[in-house]
DNA sequence: TTGTTTAATTGCAATATTACAATTAATAAT
DNA sequence: ATTATTAATTGTAATATTGCAATTAAACAA
């Protein structure tokens, strides 16, 4: 079908999903380390910066504002973009409860 | 078009995105979850686990296979699952690297 | 007001993903 | 050999994602 039967799993699961699926992309991985790099940037800085069309750009960060990872602020004819510290760092420990799982040392079947 | 423009970003970048994907849906999260938990498991268990179709949790144990995040062990007429540790590490400092980058702390446009 | 600049939105085409029924493959059990 | 069990594969339908041209919107500048 092409939609993910989201009503079967626990909050935590469709939310850690949703977080990755934000870096599931690289155009948004890259928007994000350049956002990391100089601290705040326009989205005009992005399309240079990044080599994909405005339009495109746009969306993408439309996507991560929608996740709270990236807010703007307006300045003018220009919208400054930069991390939403608070949310990287709730997201952080969404995803580094996932992510730092361990296996308990003995058993191994494969 | 609905291909992502790979070749424009870096190899680094690339990885992120193709991890982060691998995470991108709840029952990838929930089988990886639920290997951890058990330590290993068979594609029944976690069909019944789940409660998505067996060609539907086989597909996703695929995607997880070719990333190397996960190993199979054919016993029988059984497959046995686990988390292969050692690409699960390389997994974690590569996510690692990005989502624990950090700001200056003084200025913020936003 | 009229242009200029910058970013968002719309519309569309192409490809990717998700899900499952039906089938096939492979091994085990009788 | 036949049957049962388990998982992979195939085929197909539906939805999602990606990318950009064209357009629109909003703020500033002259």
């Amino acid at each position: 079908m092409g939609l993910a039967k989201t009503e079967i799993f626990t909050d935590q699961q469709n939310q850690i999903a949703i977080f990755a699926k934000a870096f599931g992309h690289p155009a948004r991985v890259a928007i994000l380390q350049q956002l990391f790099k100089m601290d705040s940037c326009y989205c005009g800085s992005l399309v240079d910066e990044i080599g994909l069309a405005q339009p495109t750009i746009s969306q993408h960060l439309k996507e991560l504002r929608n996740l709270g990872l990236v807010k703007g602020n307006v300045e003018g004819t220009s919208v400054c973009y930069c991390i939403d510290k608070d949310n990287w760092t709730v997201m952080k420990a969404v995803m580094g409860d996932f992510l730092d799982q361990d296996l308990p040392e003995n058993e191994d079947c494969c």
